[in-house]
Formats: structure tokens, sequence, C-alpha cells
RNA sequence: GCCCCCAUCGUCUAGUGGCCUAGGAUAUCAGGUUCUCAUCCUGGAGACAGGGGUUCGACUCCCCUUGGGGGUACCA
């Protein structure tokens, strides 16, 4: 297999979405696997979606997710720059190269103008196309509508044939030429296109191969125009099915928790989200499904790509997640749970690593580190700072005549007393309720909810080691004084 | 409207003419383990969109219908 260089090129509008995120995991798959080379490039030529801060996100996010590029922004390379709104100069050069070779032309129309048109085409129930002038304007037409501030943009001079783009997912594909114009490469702006910026781009920065997804596949005439007027190479080319909610809607930027910081901060981890959207329209032989990074460099190929369109499945992530935390080393999810604490406000001592890898042991089949936080958390609360479930009082504290309370004021002195350690208290439990014919249950339950206010918290022992004799004992007398 | 693409359990998918009484995962349902929750274990139910062909034989090949999606920008 020859070494494949490939690139993840975003827009910069905000943080990386899972869309993006498989786009970019595969085409990092594609040049692990060849050995090639993975190139991250910034694709900012639309200045009115421009967000500011969105770069350093999907920087963050990627690198969150594990996938290092080889050339690009932020790491550098023989290319750059790797942000399109600073290779300006570069394009106006190839866009001068068609107006002087004839492929290209001039145009004025204003938007609205254009858009009397399509609403004429419309009305007609015909598919509108840019109508070619009789005469091509010229250099010297150029600036009298300048002069008179007409828009001024350059358009292709489309070459008009049948263009078929050889795709490793979908096939042929061929656009009739009757589907095809003269579109524009330069806007009124001065900025690029999308599709010449990229063109060009791809091109000078040894792009040999370009997946993406699948909504480019019906304009990717236009970059083999482009390709072909400008005389470049020709990259291989794989479009990718997409990915859509569970309505069955194109999963969209503005959708804020599909992103992958969204994930990130509500607990996941990188390696269950990489697994997961890999299996968004790629799977790997076999019945496998549980790959890490290194095995999916292994196992990618483009030959094992489907083409029908992929719902992304919470609950099933939220499943690949319990397995992924279920699997890691204790290290791995100390330094998951800190990167969790960072990002959320949170009454977890995050500074105490004793205490963070206890939390998660005894958590142990957590499916994200939110959910211990849920679980936790009121064991750092100030004692009076936590609500009592009115139900769990009813139920564990007051039923059967306040059976629950008996046990409370039973174990309160013999608590005030135990040795404080996980073993003892669990002796401790254990005698009482060999003496009193108790089941664990309505034992612990009623601790449970004195010093919880829930019915819900890790072991009972765990539960109290942690809070300290001093807070146990606190909250079964503010519990026991009001609500008994 | 026009162009293009797609079509197996709710969801992600295996399946490339006979291995399919259609497999796995997840979700769901029923049990079980357990001091609660989560985890875990066992079992159940659940799909080839419809109609025509081709063939000795179609989930697999072809056509039509239907359904879904994408494109049709001076957005990417």
């Amino acid at each position: 297999m020859s070494p494949i260089k490939t690139r993840f090129a975003p827009s910069p509008t905000g943080h990386l979405h899972v869309g993006g995120a498989r786009t970019a995991l595969f085409n990092f798959l594609l040049a692990r696997r060849t050995g090639g080379k993975f190139l991250l490039r910034i694709e900012d030529t639309d200045r009115e979606r421009h967000v500011e801060d969105a770069v350093p996100k999907i920087i963050d996010d990627l690198r969150w997710l594990g996938l290092e590029w080889d050339e690009g922004i932020a790491v550098g390379g023989p290319a750059g720059p790797y942000r399109q709104s600073e290779r300006l100069n570069i394009y106006k050069g190839y866009v001068r190269a068609l107006l002087d070779a004839g492929k290209a032309y001039y145009a004025f129309e204003t938007s609205e103008e254009l858009d009397a048109l399509r609403k004429q085409a419309e009305a007609e129930k015909r598919s509108f196309r840019y109508p070619r002038p009789e005469r091509l304007p010229g250099a010297g037409d150029a600036e009298r509508a300048a002069a008179q501030g007409r828009p001024l943009v350059v358009r292709l001079l489309n070459p008009g044939r049948d263009v078929t783009i050889r795709d490793d997912a979908f096939g042929e594909v061929t656009v009739p030429a009757t589907e095809q114009d003269d579109f524009i490469l330069a806007k009124a702006d001065g900025f690029p296109t999308y599709h010449l910026a990229n063109v060009v781009d791809d091109a000078l920065m040894g792009i040999t191969y370009i997946m993406r997804g699948q909504e480019f596949l019906g304009q990717t005439w236009r970059h083999v125009l482009i390709r072909e007027a400008l005389g470049f190479p020709e990259p291989g080319y794989c479009h990718l099915p997409l990915i859509m909610d569970m309505q069955g809607r194109k999963l969209s930027k503005r959708d804020g928790d599909v992103d992958v910081h969204s994930f990130r901060r509500h607990g996941y981890l990188p390696e269950a989200l990489v697994n997961f959207i890999a299996l968004l329209g790629w799977r790997p032989t076999g019945d496998r499904e549980k790959l890490t990074l290194d095995e999916l460099i292994a196992e990618f190929g483009v030959d094992r790509l489907g083409k029908s369109n992929a719902k992304f499945d919470r609950d099933k992530l939220l499943a690949f997640n319990t397995d992924a935390a279920a699997a890691a080393s204790e290290d791995r999810l100390l330094a998951g749970f800190r990167d969790y604490l960072s990002l959320n406000d949170t009454p977890v001592p995050s500074g105490d690593e004793a205490m963070l890898r206890l939390l998660l042991r005894i958590n142990a089949g957590f499916r994200t580190f939110a959910d211990i936080v849920t679980k936790c958390g009121v064991l750092f609360a100030a004692d009076d700072a936590f609500e009592y479930d009115a139900k769990a009082v009813e139920k564990v504290l007051r039923k059967g005549d306040g059976a629950g309370f008996a046990v409370l004021a039973d174990l309160r002195p013999r608590l005030a007393e135990v040795d404080w350690t996980p073993q003892a208290i669990q002796t401790l439990l254990d005698g009482y309720c060999q003496s009193s014919g108790l089941g664990m249950g309505k034992v612990a339950q009623p601790i449970r909810v004195a010093v919880t206010g829930s019915t819900i918290s890790p072991p009972i022992y765990d539960t109290l080691t942690i809070l300290g004799r001093e807070k146990t004992l606190a909250r079964i007398d503010r519990c026991i004084g009001r609500f008994k």
C-alpha cells in the first residue's frame, strides 16, 4: 500500500462536531494505515460565518480525540500557511492565470439580480444555470463595471462536457454537462470560493486522497473542472455517508450537543467516542466492534465503507463509554476524571488524587464521569446543603412505624465508637444484621438516606468512610431531628 | 421543480446466488446476582420497504414504485 496523504479541512464555525470528527478520524486512519501524512488546514474563506475562537477549539477537540496531524495549522510544514485567509495572494495568482488563459471570465451581476433570475427559472419550472453572456466581458469591461460600483466576480468558463467522478465509496458518478454552469471562483470581496481555494490547496499541499462528507459529492464536478483547468494531478476521491440525528435530519453544527467538546464536558472518554463514530458508515471485519485507535489504524480501509446514512444513537455511545471506562486503567481514568472536573464546577475535591482514585474504584461500573459526581457530590457538600428526597424518607425511614429511624437510633452510638475504616464499619453493620435479624437492605438504606438524602450512593461502607465520622453522625442527628 | 445518491431488527451493522430456520452490538422485555443506583449474568421478542423480472435457486443481480437523504449560494 503506497503512502497516502490526506487532510481534514474544517471551516472555523465553532467546536468540532461528531460529523467532522468522523471525517477527521477516517482521514487520519487512512494516512496512518498507509504510512502517509495527515494534514490539517483551516478553510476560512467565508468572512461572514467566521467565528473568532473556533480554530483553537477545533485544534483542542482533535487533540483530545488523539488525532494528531503531521502538517498544518499549529504544527507547521513546507506548504504553509495553512489558513486560507492567509493565502489570498496564492489564489489570486491562479485566478489571474485562468483569466489569462481564457478559462475564466468576469461577471458583474448583483446577488439580487441573480436571485431574480433564479426565481424566474423556478417559476418557469426550469433549473437555474448561470446564463453565459454572448460576448465574454474583458478587463476593460471589468474596470467599467467596478467604476459603476458593481460587484466583480470571476467565473469559470465551463468546457461543457460530462464529468465522471470515480469515488471509492459510491463508484462512478457522472454529472452531465447540462447540469453544470459557469460557477464562481473569486468572490466580490476578493476571497476565493471554497471550490477554488480547496482545489488549489489540495494540489499545493500534495494531498493525494480526498475523503469528505457526501454533501460534497454533487459538487465534485466543480473541483474536477478547476483541477483540470489548472493542470493539477488527480487525487483519489471517497465520499462518506452522512451522520443524521435520531429524527433522520442532517446533524447540524447548530446542534451544540453533538460537539465533541460537549461529550468531553459531559464526562465521556475520547476512546469511546472515537470507537463509536468509527462504526458510523464503516465496519471492521468480523463481529468485533470494540477497537482501540491502533486497532482502527490496522483495520481501516475504504473498502469497508457503507453508502447509507447513519443515525447517531446516543444510547449506544453511552454503552460504549461504559465499556471503555471499565476497560481503562486507573491512571487513564484518573486523567480523564481530572479533565472532566477541570471543565465542570463540582463539589468534588479535584486536587486530592487519593480521593479521586477512591471515587473511581468504588464507582466501578459508572457510565460517565458525570455519574460519579451526581452520585458522590453530596458527600462533599456541607451538611445542610443538600435536600432530602421526600419519597425516600417516607419509604425507607417512616414506613413500618419508623423502622428506619429505629435502626438509626440503634446504630448511632455504635458508629460513634467504631474504627472508621470500611472493614470495621462493615463488621459493625454485619454484626447488627445478625443480632437484629434484619437484612442488609433494611440497615444500609436508612443510613444512606440519612447521610445523603437519597437512596442512591456508593456502597454504604465507602460512603461513610468518605464522609467521615463527624459528618455521618451530624447528618444522622439532623435527619432524625428533622423528620422523626 | 431538476440532478445525484441510498434502502437488512427502533438504532449501528454482518451478509458479494445456495452456508440464512438472516448473525452481532445497542436499545427494549422477562428473570437472576447485589445494601441502593450503576455494573454484571441468563433468556425472549424484534428486520431483508413493495411489485415485477433473471435464475434450478434470491437479502444478495436488473427494472419500476415507494420511502429517505444530499445538491441545486459571491456557505463550506
